[in-house]
DNA sequence: CTCCATTCGAGATGCGCATCACAGAGTGGT
DNA sequence: ACCACTCTGTGATGCGCATCTCGAATGGAG
């Protein structure tokens, strides 16, 4: 069931938020259309400034989305797991990745060029609804992304971020045990915060018995905690 | 020409961002189906957390886009003036108002409801791709001003707000001028700072001879040392 | 012209988080 | 089994900006 052909790649992209809701044959159509890809960990999927001309879906593994400043310094902006897309907006602007993505693992991605999208899309305007819908939402997360930034502190931010991991884990097992597999560095670099400090934060929290910490993973123990201190 | 029938609407939207390069009947058809509002200076337009069932275009005046902190803090999303449109969101996915939007002087606007929009929209794909590259852009801005937030301390965050501001500025006299019709406190709520902070960086500024202020204003005198600077 | 609200300027003090500098604990590679 | 590397834990020190508290300048309302 991993033969790439266009009769099984409708399986990718069926599950995806960004498509999902639309008519069968609609998805069959785009998924004849693209080509799977795979990367080893720690590749680079494609980087800030790249002309972008096409959209990756992630079937298996983990990508992150990440902005460089000058001085050094990496701010995750998200972390994509299965069914999720990215690099969509070169899709609708065609301008340059204003991001880089990278695999953290072994990922395989589903892969559909620019022309092809946009074709298909122009023929199919339930498709733009669920594309603008999309979009929509994301904007508003990354809005409350900024006014968090501004207003709360990194205890707040720390608590919130790790409710939201725990709330995008896969279902099963993991979800269960509300065990999230995350280092610290990469903690503090989706804050925006140094490791050293979200080290000390967690273990404050570890403390109060709020979440337990092993090493690659942050346990939540009492979410209602975690939601509402002060 | 203030008469709001569906004859002369249209002009209210032709120069739209969010809807330009559309076909002139397509415009006209969706002009037919909005009205114009007034609001007096300080009047809240809608509220945080209200329905969000309608789309707002500035025709004249000024709105400020912000989000409230428990606190009682208030962070500055974006400006709006003239030929700028926002409640967008709303419209495309039906969810309540993410922020609140009050008219800082008297603005008049041109609205569309959530249902007129989707009807119309839903026949014109190439309205849709529009839509979704003005989307896709919003996404970007936003995206770098969390960047921003994360990488940059407050005198670089200022000097590049300062810019923004002015590239903004209107056509014409105060163009020409680089003078920046902004108190410090609404500079503070751009940028998630003090008052405070933000009075003195511009002092800074101004004794580098950069900038000079004004009750109310701040006149770029050196654009580029304030893009250059370090 | 006077009153009052708004805006601006500036100093003192303190907190939050960065930075620096290590040390120990897991883990994967050969 | 070893070594190299990544991840974690923790203390010392310092800077940036918040906060608090004034006073002074400006401009609109009556």
């Amino acid at each position: 069931m991993a033969t790439p052909d266009s009769a099984t790649n409708d399986a990718y992209i069926r599950d995806l938020p960004l498509l999902a809701r639309l008519p069968d044959d609609d998805l069959k159509a785009l998924a004849a259309r693209g080509r799977v890809r795979r990367f080893a960990a720690g590749t680079t999927i494609f980087h800030e400034g790249d002309p972008g001309d096409a959209l990756y879906v992630v079937v298996e593994g983990r990508v992150r989305i990440s902005r460089i400043s000058g001085a050094g310094g990496e701010a995750t902006l998200a972390l994509m797991g299965p069914g999720d897309c990215f690099g969509d907006l070169a899709l609708f602007d065609g301008r340059p990745r204003s991001a880089t993505a990278t695999a953290t693992s072994v990922t395989r991605t589903f892969v559909v060029s620019r022309d092809d999208f946009v074709n298909w899309v122009r023929e199919r305007p339930a498709a733009s609804l669920a594309l603008l819908e999309t979009l929509s939402l994301r904007l508003r997360r990354t809005d409350e992304t900024v006014t968090d930034l501004v207003f709360l502190d990194l205890p707040h931010r720390l608590a919130k971020q790790l409710l939201t991991l725990a709330a995008s884990l896969p279902e099963g097992d993991a979800r269960k045990k509300q065990r999230i597999q995350v280092t610290q560095g990469e903690l503090a670099s989706m804050l925006g915060v140094s490791r050293e400090s979200v080290n000390k934060q967690l273990n404050q929290f570890a403390r109060e018995g709020w979440i337990s910490l092993s090493r690659g993973a942050v346990t939540i123990q009492d979410a209602q905690a975690l939601r509402t201190f002060d």
